[in-house]
DNA sequence: TCGCCTCTGTCAGGCATTTGTCAGGTAACC
DNA sequence: GGTTACCTGACAAATGCCTGACAGAGGCGA
C-alpha cells in the first residue's frame, strides 16, 4: 500500500511517516509542491496525505491539477486553514477527507484506512474469504479461526490482494506497492512470497493466472 | 442519487434533508434506529448520513450491522460527541467520514458529494456483444454467463477486436498490437491464436472477411 | 560487541502451460 | 477446376511459474 506524504514542516512529516508506516503503508515523504507534483505524476499511490501550505506549488492547486490529469488517488488535505468555507474548497477542489490541524495522529491513521479501504469498494477491515479471515487493522490473520503469524512483507502482499479481490492483480503492480519506488527487486521476490504465504495460508489461498497475475480466493 | 438521513432532531433533519435536496438528492429521512435499520436494509442507497443518538438503536451498532451484512453505501457519521476516540472508533466500525456538531450545512454537503463521487469513481469497463462479455479490468471472459479461461494472447487479441468491433481488423494490425516490438512472427501465429479462440468461445465468436481480416461477433 | 535468529532477495533446477511453426486439409473466389 | 487464403492438428521451443537452498541484512538478547 503506496502512500505520499506531502509536508513541508518535518516534524509533522516524520511523525506521519511514522504512523503511517507502522499502519502498514509504504510512505514516501516530499516537502515541496513540485516534487509532489512530479511524484504524483510518476507513481501509482493508494493515498496521498496532502498539507496545503507548501513551497513553491499551493496544496490547491496541486490537486486542481492532479484531478485534471486523471490522478484519481485518495487524498487527505492536512491544514491549519480550518474555517468551514476552506474545508469545502477542499473538497470541491477533489480531496476526499479534510483533517484540520492539530489532530491526533490515529486520527489521521483510522481515516487513511478507511480512505484505502473505501477506494477499494470495502467498507470495512476484516476480510474473510473461505478459512481465510485477516484484519487489516491488527494486521493479524486466521485460517479456520486459528491464527497464522505472517512476516510483514507477506502480511502487505496479501492485504493488497484482498483489497483489489475482484481483480487479478500483476506481479509488476505487486512489486510496486509492496516495495517503495526505486527498490530493483526482480520479479522472483513477488514469487518467493507467495510460496510462502501459500505454505502458511493453504495452497488454494492464493490463485496463479498464468501470464496474468495473482488473485486471492474463489475468484471466475 | 438517493440519500438516507438518519437523525432523531427534526431541526437538523430538515436543515440536512433540505441541503441534500438542493444538492440534487433523493433523500428519505428516519428519526429512528429500527426504522434506519429496515431502510437500510431494504432500499439501495448511495449515501447515509448517520446521527449516533438515536432512539431505539445505536447508531454505531447499526452501522456495524449493515457492514456485517455487506451494506457498503457510504457512511457519514455526524455527531455531537467528537473526540477523537469516538471519531476513531466511528471510522473503524465502518464510517466513511465523520462530521461533529456543529456543522455548516455547506460542509456537510461537500462532503456528501465527495463520498458519493469517489463510490462512484470505480467503474469496471466489460464489454459486452451477444453471448460474449469481456471485462477487460479483471481480464477475464464469458460465454452465455460462463467464465472462459483465455491465455494472454487470446485475451489480448479478443480485447483488440473487441475495441475495435465496429470494423475488420487486417491481421497485420493484430500482429502490430498483440506484440509490442515487432518481433519476426509469421502471419499464422495469429490464425493460430484465432482457431484457439473459437474453440473456446464457440466457432461463430470471431468472423473472418476473407482478404481483409477478422472482427468479433455478428457485424454486416 | 558478539552470536543467534528471523526475514527476505537471489539463484538454479524442474515442471507445466503457452505459443510459434509446419504441413496438410478445406473452403472461398475466379 | 484451379488458385489462393485460411483453418487446424501435431509438435517442439519458449516462457512463466514453483520451490528448495543459500546468503546477506538487521534485530535482539547476553
Amino acid at each position: 500500500m503506496r502512500c505520499l506524504v506531502v509536508e513541508d514542516d518535518p516534524r509533522i512529516s516524520a511523525t506521519v511517516t511514522a504512523a503511517l508506516t507502522a499502519a502498514g503503508f509504504r510512505t514516501d515523504a516530499v516537502a515541496d509542491g513540485e516534487e509532489a507534483w512530479f511524484q504524483g505524476g510518476t507513481e501509482d499511490y493508494d493515498l496521498v496525505v496532502l498539507d496545503l501550505g507548501l513551497p513553491n506549488l499551493d496544496g490547491l492547486t496541486l490537486l486542481k491539477r492532479w484531478r485534471a490529469e486523471q490522478r484519481l488517488f485518495p487524498v487527505m488535505i492536512l491544514s491549519a486553514r480550518g474555517t468551514w468555507s476552506e474545508r469545502v474548497e477542499g473538497i470541491d477542489a477533489g480531496a476526499d477527507d479534510y483533517l484540520p490541524k492539530p489532530f491526533r495522529i490515529e486520527e489521521l491513521v483510522a481515516r487513511a484506512r478507511a480512505l484505502v479501504r473505501r477506494a477499494a469498494g470495502r467498507a470495512d477491515d476484516v476480510h474473510r474469504l473461505g478459512a481465510l479471515s485477516v484484519d487489516l487493522n491488527r494486521m493479524s490473520a486466521q485460517v479456520n479461526g486459528l491464527p497464522v503469524a505472517l512476516t510483514p512483507l507477506e502480511f502487505r502482499l496479501l492485504a493488497y490482494l484482498l483489497l483489489h479481490r475482484d481483480r487479478t492483480v500483476p506481479p509488476g503492480e505487486l512489486l510496486d506497492h509492496i516495495y517503495g519506488t526505486d527498490d530493483g527487486r526482480e520479479a522472483n521476490a513477488i514469487e518467493a512470497i507467495i510460496t510462502r504465504l501459500r505454505r502458511k495460508l493453504g495452497p488454494d489461498a492464493i490463485r496463479t493466472r498464468r501470464g496474468f497475475g495473482y488473485s486471492v480466493g474463489a475468484l471466475a
